[in-house]
DNA sequence: CAAATCCTGTAATATATGTTACAACGCGAA
DNA sequence: TTCGCGTTGTAACATATATTACAGGATTTG
């Protein structure tokens, strides 16, 4: 990885909400993000200038100008150095290029999540006593679907929302504060899953949001953001990164609530199979 | 060679002594020359700032700030090619682990699925008058879910079966000689839709599973049978090679309907896309 | 609940950056 | 040589850019 993204992922606790938000774009849109000017970036970040400025600081450079020095010798290096590399990557355009398409963004979105955040979001949903609620739009809702059963094989109070805005709305009203709500949106984002999650957050909610690198507007009202890489082969994009993010997660939520899961687990098995969605 | 490299050897008849200097040094230190400052570039060069402009106006520039977002756009360029290519320089161990989990079992997945039967699946289901019809168990269900979706995007008459048992034998009575009926089946195995399989083969139907390596009984009701490598963290089995192994079907699939899903896509479009960043 | 702390954006400021106008210079032709 | 033309650099200018100071707001702590 590039020196500075490493810088990223070691001073990632030391962040502040906004200077995540300027650390994730240089990230995911990594280089081209800091070779804009300082405005631009703050822009894309969705922050102010002088946030830029913090975050840039807190990374170790004394300027921006600094920083983007800094940056342009990283640039320039993989020009220098790795012509070699480019040309063994199109040698095997055949069967191969199909493979990599979803194994580089399955890499891409593993290296895009915080460990630290992991941890942390993975340590809130495994307090059985705070309730989780999923949901997504026309097709995230699938991967909300998957998170929620996972969920419920560990822990109890993890609903499901449903896709229909009138329900989903009325369910709404009930998301309390320190409720971990998880939305799930993808390009094209979904309006309503945007809506949910700013009112989520009104309401004190902890929102979650599993989306793409060029991020859903839902990441705003976000405490937690994890980007996933999505391969747009011919028009259809991915979701395998995605689910990558997704298990990633529910793999630490295991880990956390280890053995108490066991037992839950088993009295599952023995439950007839439920409608998850009735018919419309 | 690059864009701006090639239309500075197109032009370089037409450039003065001084813009040779420019054009030189952005094609010698390519790209960081060109990242720098106007000012510096034209030190570096050995010239004035303003036959840096002349230099970049005859190059098809109308400002500096313009050709420096060109070249923005090809760094960019070169950093999203290759991304696999990257990982595999740096040595950076980390939590290899984790991710070599996910990477090798996408791989494994392609591997697996045999080109041959991508390809007559996607021809069978490219043709429109057969009707689809997918479904899954608890979880698989968000799987049938998505591909549902997907393939709904690309031609007509795609179901999407309840998950409700009752629903479902209510719908399987229809499953006619040639429909296609879409399993996903992965372990633990859901008895009913391994039933649904059987009967949906006594009804001539086409029956797909998409299945895990150890493979759902359903596989054996099957004319096509397709099996994800899943990583086995902790007890959670992943997706994320099932998912890929789907979307080189939709891909397949949309390869072959080819424009003819283009007008249809358009019909979708229609839908309300909501701003990326609305104002607050 | 209040106090303290930290975080963040607004607005003002200083700096540097790109651009323009113009004059000096070099060079070839009459 | 002198004229004319194209090229180049200097200096002034307008604009953009990074930075700082400060105050309102959120969050945490006692």
């Amino acid at each position: 990885m590039t020196a500075i993204t490493d810088r990223i992922s070691d001073k990632w606790d030391d962040l502040t909400k906004s200077d995540r938000l300027v650390a994730r774009r240089l990230q995911a849109d990594y280089p081209i993000a800091g070779l804009k000017t300082l405005a631009e970036l703050a822009t894309r970040a969705g922050v102010s200038a002088p946030s830029v400025i913090r975050c840039i600081r807190k990374l170790g450079f004394d300027s921006y100008p600094e920083f983007q020095s800094a940056l342009h010798a990283e640039v320039q290096s993989r020009f220098d150095g790795a012509p070699a590399c480019e040309r063994a990557l199109d040698a095997n355009a055949g069967d191969r290029s199909l493979e990599s398409t979803y194994v580089s963004s399955v890499q891409e979105t593993i290296r895009l999540m915080q460990r630290s955040d992991v941890e942390r979001l993975a340590a809130l949903i495994a307090r059985s006593r705070t309730s989780v609620l999923c949901l997504g739009g026309r097709i995230s809702q699938a991967l909300a679907m998957i998170m929620q059963a996972h969920l419920l094989r560990l822990r109890p109070n993890v609903e499901l929302a449903s896709n229909n805005p009138v329900q989903r709305a009325e369910r709404l009203m009930d998301v309390a504060k320190g409720d971990v709500v998880v939305v799930f949106d993808y390009a094209p984002y979904d309006s309503h899953s945007v809506s949910f999650a700013r009112l989520a957050q009104q309401n004190k909610a902890i929102v979650v949001c599993f989306t793409d690198v060029a991020q859903s507007p839902a990441a705003q009202y976000s405490q937690f953001v994890f980007n996933a890489e999505m391969p747009n082969v011919e028009g259809v994009s991915s979701l395998s990164g995605a689910v990558c993010s997704m298990d990633i997660i529910l793999r630490a939520v295991r880990e956390k609530i280890g053995i108490r899961a066991t037992s839950r687990q088993e009295s599952l098995a023995i439950l007839p199979l439920q409608t998850l969605h009735p018919a419309k």
